[in-house]
DNA sequence: CGTTTTTTTGAAAGCGCTTTCATAATATCT
DNA sequence: AGATATTATGAAAGCGCTTTCAAAAAAACG
């Protein structure tokens, strides 16, 4: 390896492997001093200070940080293993979240772990070995081996976009089945009594499963029971929310009601339903979760229960701050969620008598 | 602090401060070779591999990730700094950069900056103490101390989003200047001569100079000046799309042709458009960047250059990678934007003579 | 079998920083 | 001014790992 040791190089250029020692040097100082001065400068005097952080100018000195955390015990990372990062949505609580942290000092870590319980499990692992001081995850449902391994780790964590009032966890989430019951039960208010469900993958996902409960739940408060055709398990796109609608709405009896478990999905549903000459609301009423940006703008605009994510970003972030600073944390609440009723929804249509013996 | 130091307490719930010393006695080999046993495993005879291997599991070992960088000089972290996290605009390049690197072993810490180059440059310094090896950035222009910073510490970094021919840096990017032009052109022949043009910021923000500068490129070759009057400078969102949309329309000559620098803008034209009743693309055409999921979906569908996010992503990472493995890097080339035209666009509308002397 | 070559191993020296603890310097008080 | 209380400093001991280097063990050889 090549080592220039030209001592009158100019500095600009100069690579900056500086070390604290060669910065105690520089300015006459024991490597303790130096090292206090970075880290609390008003407990080194004046006149040794400005000659350290002099030295630290002239040298480009870069602080090393494995160095320091090592030493130290602290490494000022923290973790986030998101489902996705591509879309808007976990971003919408990412951006937040990382922006909170940085506030405090914190840098944040993201792996995406694609839906993938075990590819989850990985990357927790190798930010726990990375040395993450805290965790962000998304969901509660995983293997209990992994909680064991971030308690044995003794990392704070705390979960998102879910929530439930026991204290196992700390949850920074919200009520994914009561917002979906809340949601039935408006579409119910409304009349309708055939509904169709567009869900997520349940696998490792409990989010989807707990909104296709909460719908549930609603409708067995009416009697009514959902038939399993007419709850569809798709991945998040708007192509498969396209593709489901078709399918339902070419039923013998199409749902009234569709309840979309997921952004996507409603937005290929109204697609879909444009293209089909369907009309929304009046043939059939369209609602979906996650409120994002083109809820308002699209045509008709979409009822949506809007998912708080800018909250659970920023919430998240500042319980693990105080966590880790040993404050006293208060405890989570569930945030809420919202149900924007826009034009997409409306009252059930009057059964078509035409079509049917009258009598019956 | 409570100190469990009950020997027989069961494993499950134990906590995993085992460092690799402990390991090595409990299997009885020396700390060298229970290091070896991790990193290279088949250097180690295979009955003491099986106790090592025995011992990991059983004491809950997990590697300290700062301790392992401070002596092996590796963190195995690659710093990616972004504009925002929060739309699938960067998250689009982020995905499968971090899902590249992540096959590779590498971890991805992330900053957003919120198209602030001050916060930029101290995002990246902190990534830099953090010990990234590489660096994912967006945009050439910052202050060359910023560069000047990063090659002190000789870290490998990668510039998305733009690309220019020259050696300086390297770019994972697309021809921002040669899309407009493209796309400029596209609406010259079909006979637009009177344009309009929503810009992203400038400051700071080379993609949208580059962009107004490539339409302001084909616009000159025709000999047509752009009107300073009709360039918008807005951040990027929907509801300034639709502002501005209205401002042109209301102009005493509209223009022809609407081209967008970003995907708010062109939807929020369109929306405002369909609001007020302004026929796409017989009164108007409207155009824009960066296809998203939405362009074909939304009704007209929208003409927009598609930009190459899941390449930037993927091809950064594997650059950054084989610099990082000492191979021969491939030069990156600029990345293939596409113009896809959908029904936004269309001929020039006839002046209408209606509204003025027919002889002027 | 004794030798030479090859493969495995362990002792020990760091990596660059923080932090304790004792000492030196300075400030405060009779 | 001398005694005492503060504050600023430096020497040195790690933090948990990797890696050299030399020695030990195993394999291959004549």
């Amino acid at each position: 390896m090549p080592q220039n040791s030209d001592e009158s190089v100019i500095n600009l250029f100069q690579k900056s492997n500086a070390t604290l020692e060669d910065v105690a040097k520089a300015s006459g100082v024991s490597l303790a001093t130096a090292s206090r001065c970075l880290n609390r400068p008003e407990s080194v005097r004046a006149d040794k200070r400005q000659r350290i952080q002099d030295a630290v100018e002239d040298l480009n000195y870069v602080p090393h940080g494995a160095a320091r955390a090592l030493a130290s015990k602290r490494t000022w990372m923290i973790g986030a293993v998101l489902p996705s990062l591509d879309s808007s949505l976990f971003g919408g609580a990412l951006d937040p979240f990382q922006k909170e942290l940085a506030a405090a000092g914190y840098s944040v870590l993201i792996a995406s772990s694609d839906y993938d319980p075990e590819r989850e499990r990985i990357h927790i692992r190798n930010l726990l070995e990375s040395g993450v001081e805290a965790l962000l995850l998304v969901g509660a449902d995983r293997d209990p081996a992994v909680y064991r391994l971030i308690d044995a780790k003794q990392v704070p964590y705390v979960l998102s976009w879910v929530y439930e009032p026991n204290q196992e966890h700390a949850y920074a989430g919200f009520d994914n089945a009561g917002a979906a019951t809340h949601l039935a039960n408006y579409l119910l208010m409304l009349g309708h009594r055939r509904f169709g469900v567009m869900s997520g993958f349940n696998e490792g996902n409990d989010r989807a499963q707990l909104r296709l409960k909460g719908v549930q739940t609603a409708l067995a408060a009416k009697s009514i029971t959902l038939d399993p055709d007419s709850v569809y398990e798709r991945k998040f796109s708007v192509e498969d929310g396209r593709d489901v609608f078709r399918l339902m709405m070419s039923m013998p009896e199409p749902p009234t009601a569709i309840i979309c478990g997921a952004a996507p999905f409603a937005y290929g549903a109204l697609f879909e339903a444009a293209e089909m000459g369907v009309a929304v609301p009046d043939e059939v009423s369209v609602a979906g979760f996650d409120d994002l940006w083109l809820a308002p703008h699209i045509s008709p605009s979409l009822t949506a229960v809007r998912t708080p994510r800018r909250e659970m970003g920023e919430h998240a972030a500042r319980y693990l701050v105080s966590k880790l600073e040993g404050q006293r944390v208060a405890q989570l609440r569930a945030f809420e969620t919202k149900l924007i009723v826009r034009n997409s929804t409306g009252p059930a249509p009057m059964p078509k008598k035409i079509d049917r013996p009258p009598t019956e």
